[in-house]
DNA sequence: GTGTTTGTTATCAA
DNA sequence: CTTGATAACAAACA
């Protein structure tokens, strides 16, 4: 499950992109995509990326021409990038490029919905097993309207912030899970974060967030900066589908306190972890260190 | 065949 | 209008 840790470096990996030229653009599954294949081709091919950015989870590409290229990965999405040079030595060896020694396979596979070819001859590969993902094209009053409507302060930011972040929780009845899980609300953690940053500031994830208290909200901001920095340099979380853009897993798993532990022992005090339903999704927490 | 997985939106209710 | 709760989406796997 992509969420900011796994898109940042995904965005960080395919900052040597930026300044090549799309020369080819494929359509593989039209769902996928906000517009036709012949607008993309149009509005793509024979521009230079000259910019990526991210926000929360959504990655943006900006083009030469004034477009922006959204991409989001939703739950089982990937892009992976094949230089020329890994191409030619995929093809020659046995043992073969990258993304095949991680995760096997040959691009494109079953699952690649679109094929993007830049200058140089390298390639990049949007996969999306289940199709949740998508590709949209779209101006900047359209961006600056989608970025304003829908995405809250996110760590590591200088709006993430305690008062902030107080201001937020105090009018909600709701469990501090689904807020936390609200892009609107707050952008960038998704179901595994969410769990792990609720265990570290020792927060039981049923608790309704206006019972949260000023002190807990300081430790909450402070604690997940601390576990998304470092799930950054880990180069995020593969719990089953991501990989990075040379399709490599991420490897912050082992880090992992509660998310994917149930029934195992806390690690803190030693009792089994809970794992329960809520907002629709399996949480996990320590029902012992978790008030 | 059934249930489960999750990021986001749609839908309906209060 | 805001908030909240839940279904729906898609595909694969146990």
């Amino acid at each position: 499950m992509p969420e900011l840790p796994e898109v940042e470096t995904i965005k960080r990996d395919l900052n040597a992109l930026v300044n090549k030229k799309i020369v080819a653009f494929k359509l593989l599954s039209p769902k996928t995509a906000s517009h036709s294949a012949a607008f993309f081709k149009k509005s793509l091919v024979g521009q230079k990326l000259i910019d990526i950015q991210r926000r929360g989870k959504l990655l943006i590409l900006v083009m030469q021409n004034g477009l922006y290229l959204l991409i989001h990965l939703k739950m089982t999405g990937q892009l992976i990038y094949q230089s020329r040079e890994t191409k030619i030595i995929g093809g020659h060896s046995l043992s073969s490029g990258s993304y095949e020694k991680s995760v096997g396979g040959k691009l494109p596979n079953k699952h690649t919905r679109a094929i993007f070819n830049f200058s140089g001859g390298g390639q990049l590969f949007f996969n999306d097993l289940r199709k949740f993902g998508y590709l949209k094209l779209v101006k900047k009053e359209e961006l600056d309207k989608i970025l304003q409507n829908n995405y809250g302060p996110e760590p590591l930011t200088p709006e993430f912030t305690a008062t902030k972040l107080k201001n937020i929780l105090k009018s909600r009845k709701t469990n501090i899970k689904a807020v936390l899980l609200n892009q609107k609300l707050i952008a960038g953690l998704g179901n595994i974060y969410v769990d792990e940053a609720l265990f570290a500031t020792k927060i039981k994830p049923t608790r309704p967030a206006n019972k949260v208290k000023a002190e807990e909200i300081e430790v909450l901001v402070r604690e997940s900066n601390k576990l998304i920095k470092k799930a950054i340099n880990h180069r995020g979380t593969t719990f089953n589908n991501y990989v990075d853009s040379k399709g490599k897993k991420g490897n912050f798993s082992q880090f992992l306190q509660v998310y994917g532990r149930k029934g195992e022992k806390c690690l803190v005090c030693g009792g089994p972890i809970s794992r329960i339903k809520l907002a629709g999704r399996g949480t996990h927490y320590c029902p012992n260190c978790q008030k």
